[in-house]
DNA sequence: CTTGAAATTGAAGCAGG
DNA sequence: CCTGCTTCAATTTCAAG
């Protein structure tokens, strides 16, 4: 289920490209724009999801609309790099309600949390009440988010190994 | 369509949080869980969209089985914040090959690169090649990411207007 | 690996509570 | 605002190329 390395021809890749910008596209709407039937835009997609490529799919949220205005990064540095201390920490973290994403990074920061609050007041508790009280935490810096976007991504140009 | 704000009872709440999850539940999955009728279920789906709640879904891909096993951090500072340079860098960095998320910040740096890439020599031609040959780009931190995890988000528990 | 047609299942529309 | 029924569209299955 989570494969290793997966080959994929070009085909693949169209699906792929065409699923990443919008995962509420139909099985048909895909076969019809690649110019494939149904049933094996239905059968390459599945082969897709058992290999472990496609891992699944998340609705994104205007977390304006939904009162979560502001927007941040969080990074978070630590006291102690004991792999237990930094796991425990890790799962605490993902937990926060707020965060939406959670990097473990290396380098001058330990965690970067990307979090979504209703105010400036939220932002300042969720650091102060579910980040800095923990022991281990040394540090956090944070950044305001004017703006996110998405990017290309990796299905841009020529992968790797496109035949 | 891009709403303001929107008033959302429990039952709206329950639907988007079992869709973060999981944008690929059917709506009829969807309405059994809650225990609903389908076309309730498919109403407020509607609605949510409509009030541009839910902007889209986009699949979540397995980087490391399309060959792309290194993810990172890069953090760009900039030289000059005159308005217009920003923006066209702006949209220049979402469009460079590997680019899965680009932040807008406020402090320190000045913008956050979500990457991901096939190999170490791919990270440094990425940066050198499409970042720091931009004029207005001062300096840049890369950071490798040992690990990415979603959050909980911002639906964990009590909205602000809970109901 | 791909296909089209049959069978199953889900989505959309609508009148009524 | 919610529901059950009807109609229509999409997904799944499968035997065959």
């Amino acid at each position: 289920m989570a494969a290793g390395r997966v080959e994929l021809d070009r085909i693949d890749l169209a699906i792929l490209r065409a699923l990443v910008f919008d995962s509420g596209l139909t099985n048909k709407a895909v076969a019809s724009r690649l110019g494939l039937a149904e049933s094996t835009c239905a059968y390459r997609l599945r082969m897709l999801r058992e290999a472990g490529v496609i891992i699944g799919g998340r609705v994104k949220l205007n977390f304006s609309a939904l009162g979560f205005p502001i927007q941040a990064i969080v990074k978070v540095r630590l006291e102690s790099h004991n792999a237990e201390h930094v796991n425990n920490l890790y799962a605490k973290l993902t937990l926060v309600p707020g965060v939406i994403q959670a990097f473990h990074v290396a380098g001058e920061d330990d965690f970067h949390l990307h979090v979504a609050v209703e105010s400036p007041e939220a932002l300042r508790d969720l650091v102060l009440k579910h980040i800095t009280n923990n022991r281990v935490v040394r540090q956090t810096e944070t950044q305001l988010i004017f703006e996110a976007r998405d990017g290309v991504g990796i299905l841009a140009d020529q992968p790797p190994a496109a035949r």
